[in-house]
DNA sequence: TTGAAAGCGCTAACAG
DNA sequence: CTGTTAGCGCTTTCAA
């Protein structure tokens, strides 16, 4: 059996409690005796049992994120961001990930009532107002990253601003026409990239033309942020023939790539026939020289970490509402000239 | 506060370890007070203290993993693997991320002794000797993943037959040199991947030419395994002039898009001018149309956590050590022609 | 300052 | 089959 607190305390001849003091760093102790105790831990190579502290003080030191798993580089990065930070305020990171919404609600209640950790992000995912209800009513710490809630902390990417930057970009190259493809529009970040997108256009005394705006509503997959979508649209953006846009600001990078696709199948030059400009800024779009919208991934995952944790501890003015909005940032490369 | 397994026995009127065993499905109990129990749990909302219960039972029901976040996607799916396999055998699963070496001694350490987790698993990352020691004395569970070790259970991919593969298609192609850029020899996987190389042309009755081997020492990162070493690596075989190579195994998929960039710097067409295979399949894999040996990873992560847990549980015929070898596949895109 | 003792919420051995 | 009790290893009053 390993060593526990009551070896160290006969070791060093004095109480587990004076022992715990010392491992939990109570300033009042004697040198004298601490330094017995310090002995005695070193010499029997001893480490506090993690579960058994946790049991007694209620803390487990454990932050659990609820994640989907579906796409690629988005999640390693705002996983690291998390990992990292957790890590650097000596917190475990539990993972639970997610196949199918079904599974979310599982995790939800599991992590609510287990109290196996002492707060969890819920990341780009949903939650229902009755759940939301109880994380709140028992103070129980969560806070969604890439996502939101009325009641509920929550720290994201400032889409429409994203948008903006995007479009604004293709204004200040001075393209006449620019068009937009967007995912579905029952996804949040879709609704708002189109409303950044209109209000760049606004700004500028642009009127929005239905017939350059295209959403993915028929695809299937992704909310429509897939490759195959982005290749569907543009092909209908294509298809007005020489009324065809000179710029589009395509609402997510793997749709631009899509889009890129058919815009070369017509032996269309981007960008010298039609600029494209993409969001999020995932590997690929180095590769393929796309302009593009960085969103601040592993930042985000570092903000919402602090948050959580500040929570947990219960820091001072975690009353009020936390609603954090991180900036993007325009990465240009190839795609869109100038 | 919440409700134990005291409020859930008195208003079952049971002792506790009654509930107990219902919670833990004990086949001794009497359908009655079974039935009785059950509508007192559910009524009260009851569900077990999973802190609690991990110190009773001598059993977190967690696993932890130990990974280097350096790359991309092979990270992701391997991590999708092992979260989804563990989730399926009711456990959770602590992320220890590293980012520097040292971080790893830290976290083997605190995995050994904090008892937090019941396992854990060791991705490509190299364990010392004596580590190796602690932890099969002691009879700790650990597997370790795209790695290996003498004393410890492993899995990996088999290097060696991957290089074959991918050579073999080459030479099946026709060509009649084969040239291969590797990562630095120092690294394991490099080092096999070169035998395996060797032994596809051994078997076909072709030499091993130097001078169509390049090994990609001078580079600082990642072991060779970048783009920029292999864009480096290409021009030198390129360099050759008309002796240049017909075609190319590159050891990974990163470094062939850099080969793949040198070559058409060149004013070279893939593959008419020169072949290339690489090995990972990566997500730019399939969007360059890159022919590449494709590591079974969601797998191997699944395979892994299924034996860490059979130890963990002492399934019968665990002492035999475990050294499974996963067998790749080759993907056949467009750069090899054929 | 320090020791003793009472939990934390649950499991499991032991009676009955 | 079920209730009681003694831990699991640590923290935290409460006295001394």
């Amino acid at each position: 059996m390993a060593v526990t607190i009551y070896d160290v305390a006969k070791k060093a001849g004095v109480g587990i409690g004076t022992v715990s003091r010392v491992i939990n760093k109570s300033p009042q102790i004697t040198d004298a005796t601490k330094s017995r105790v310090l002995v005695a831990i070193k010499a029997l190579n001893y480490q506090p049992h993690t579960v058994a502290q946790s049991l007694a003080r209620r803390r487990t030191n454990t932050i659990g994120c609820i994640i989907p798993f579906f796409t690629g580089f988005f999640y390693l990065e705002l996983l690291r961001g998390i990992q990292r930070t957790a890590t650097s305020l000596q917190n475990d990171l539990i993972l639970y990930s997610v196949d199918n919404k079904s599974n979310k609600e599982i995790f939800l209640s599991r992590v609510l009532k287990e109290r196996r950790v002492d707060g969890v992000l819920l990341v780009s995912l949903e939650i229902d107002d009755d759940y939301a209800e109880q994380f709140s009513v028992q103070h129980f710490p969560i806070v969604l990253v890439d996502g939101d809630h009325a009641v509920l902390d929550s720290i994201k990417v400032d889409n429409i601003e994203g948008a903006r930057q995007a479009t604004n970009h293709l204004i200040g190259l001075g393209y006449p026409t620019i068009a937009m493809i967007d995912g579905q529009l029952k996804s949040v970040p879709a609704r708002l990239r189109l409303a950044g997108y209109k209000q760049a256009l606004a700004e500028h005394g642009r009127a929005f033309d239905e017939s350059y705006f295209v959403a993915c509503d028929f695809a299937e997959e992704a909310d429509g942020f897939n490759k195959e979508a982005g290749y569907v649209a543009m092909q209908r953006l294509l298809d007005l023939g020489d009324r065809r846009p000179r710029s589009v600001f395509v609402s997510s990078d793997i749709q631009a790539i899509g889009a890129m696709r058919a815009i070369r199948e017509r032996s269309l030059r981007i960008p010298e026939d039609v600029a494209v400009v993409g969001f999020d800024d995932i590997e690929l779009a180095e590769h393929v020289g796309l302009t593009t919208v960085k969103q601040p991934t592993t930042r985000m995952g570092q903000v919402a970490v602090d948050r959580l944790i500040a929570k947990v501890t219960c820091k001072p003015g975690l009353d009020k509402e936390f609603k954090q909005k991180l900036t993007t940032e325009l990465v240009i490369r190839e795609s869109c000239g100038g």
